[in-house]
DNA sequence: TCATAAGCGAGACGGTACGTCTTGTCTTCTC
DNA sequence: GAGAAGACAAGACGTACCGTCTCGCTTATGA
């Protein structure tokens, strides 16, 4: 399990350049990211507001401002810190492992404050392209590591031979987060067929079998 | 190519039942998808109104809400056509043909009406059964057709055993088209990285690979 | 009591002057002008439109503005033959015939339909010439022949003087007009005080009073 | 001349009770009413609407509905100071003042702004016990001071007798004060015809007489 | 008798206003 | 100077009526 940091690392700088007057306070914060979730959760994304959240987290719509530009930012950082509780079993296997954690995706996935957050700052981000940084540190980049511990764990077992040139490992590394990601997030989200273990197993082995015939 | 249905017909009410008073007009319907496709080029979603597009297709507001229940109703109906232009290329191998659609439905969703709505709808019909439903029905399981004329040219050329099991085949189609779409979608709008040549074939050659590895 | 002529006389022309085609439905306006007056007892001025009108009528919208060219023109003729039903009662002496009248007229204003209608159209009168011109015949000045009737017979008693000059004769009506039908009006729908027989006696005092001491 | 209170003392809720947030603009309480005359001599009643309120006040139409529940509501405030500039002459005689006042009355209602939006609440109001309510407090009760004075004068004069009985006093105050009003309205605005200085001689005279003959 | 012409019900149409909602900013007072 | 409260300008929302139109049908005459 990675570290979390702190939510408010993620938002606009808190009072550290000028240091006087009232500092902001760090409980508002986490109030507010709460917030957010829950809303997401009972409102979904269409219907989120940030006077709802505000009001929810008891907190100023101004302090809200404040700290992120708009709903987009302000529902990445809130949905970011769930997919950092993702993190690859060490099942014995390839196979296992990558079950175990399309497993895992797919039940984060099915949690309503991310099924319809996820989609929804993505598409806005399409448009914008500091949010589409933000989703790609905040989130994307960040799972990559799932792949990576993936791949050592297999070298290290011999399921998967060593790439010495570090371009090609990274190109690899994409590859296979996107289609995994990407699989995933189809099948939940846009075929919405539910992810059992019974999808995962095929999906799996159809995977694995690409990456051992190709290594 | 498939023939493109007239839009029309996937518009709430076209003057089928009720044959009294005055037809709906054709022209307007069709005035009011391509203002649609317009309005998300110029705008993107979030700033997509049914005002504009009413105003661009020479129209009143009345007339929008009098077709399709909302935004999300009419931009799914507005972008479903586009999606009907995919057909898979015939280039000899079940690799070329797989490149070659990826290819294709890469250099859709660079367009921008196609980017910029595609995750939208989705994001909102996870809140919105009956707009899960129109997606599936108007770009989803239009779209399985490629994977089904894929997996039978790919059996005439003997690359592909036949598959006895109805329920077994259905299952493997729909895993094939999470796979494909799925990670192409991601690449292309999450990652934001291109879907160039160089990915095409090595996402391709790894499904392939896992498809023969598991046929 | 004065004849009523049939209210479809008050509409635009019917098909008199071109006398081939369907002839429009005596019926059709009979309900229309019942339904107007049911639907401003139920609404008001302000919640009353067309469309429900002829709904209540059975009546296309078409056939209403076929006859007249909007809400108030309608309105004016549902509501002018009420007026037709006042008489000038045959009491005895000026004084009792005005406050008998005086009764009556609170009777009709008391009336949903009239109390509602009548200060609505006199309100868009003051913008619509031809419609100020409407309410002045087909209400206001059928109701003069109420002084007119009450002076003759008050000076066949030899309550009033005979007039000589006509000009002066009229000036006079219309004074007494004005005087009686604006106290009454202004009691009831302005100050919102109940016409009751005691405001009626004194009202009547006053005015009388008031004539005998001019004459 | 009676002092005139602050507009925004009329309105829904000035910033008194609750004592926290940004104040209420008083000057856009100013420009709204202003604007709102302004609409009504354009426009008239039935074109005047609240979005263009606004933009003449250079306000959100936000800002309106927080003060008054709809035009109505704002047309009573924004007339009724205008009917606090009537006064009551003091010419030296009972006649005099009552025609003096009489042809201050009428001229008041020749303004378009009075005209247009004087029955058509008066019209609303028989629906909307509320706004019957608010015109009686805005507008007719704080009339009736110019029947207090002009009776006091005149008794001081010896014109009149006094009264010693509050009730009758009222009551004949109600009946003077309908009578004079509602004559000069009906007039005005019903028979719409001009109230010159030969109605308003031939009115006095007849209203006076009636005062003496039943004092 | 049958064409012509208007009336009629139904309901779509372009417009416009409604009253509400949300956004992101601003203003006031309190801590 | 942060924060809560809430007013503010801007503008989209989805609905309701307006008065017009376009259908297909009906009902009268008059050729």
């Amino acid at each position: 399990m990675v570290a979390v940091m702190p939510s408010s690392s993620r938002a606009a700088r808190p009072s550290c350049t000028g240091r006087t007057g009232r500092p902001r306070s760090a409980e508002a914060d986490a109030a507010i990211l709460l917030a957010a979730r829950e809303a997401l959760v009972d409102l979904g994304w269409s219907k989120f507001t940030m006077g709802d959240v505000a009001t929810r987290a008891g907190v100023a719509k101004t302090t809200l401002y404040r700290r992120w530009a708009g709903k987009n930012e302000l529902v990445v950082d809130a949905v970011a810190v769930l997919f950092d509780e993702l993190e690859l079993p060490d099942l014995g296997s390839l196979v296992a492992d990558v079950e175990g954690v399309v497993l895992q995706f797919a039940a984060l996935l099915e949690r309503p404050e991310t099924k319809t957050a996820l989609m929804a700052v993505v598409a806005e981000s399409t448009r914008d392209d500091a949010l589409r940084g933000r989703i790609r540190s905040a989130i994307v980049d960040r799972q990559k590591r799932l792949v990576l511990v993936g791949r050592e764990r297999a070298q290290a077992r011999g399921e998967l031979p060593y790439e010495a040139d570090p371009a090609v490992s990274a190109r690899h590394t994409d590859l296979i987060f996107d289609v995994v990601a990407g699989a995933v997030v189809h099948r939940a989200l846009v075929s919405a067929e539910p992810v059992d273990e019974e999808w995962a197993r095929d999906f799996t082995l159809l995977i694995c079998s690409g990456l051992a015939a190709t290594a």
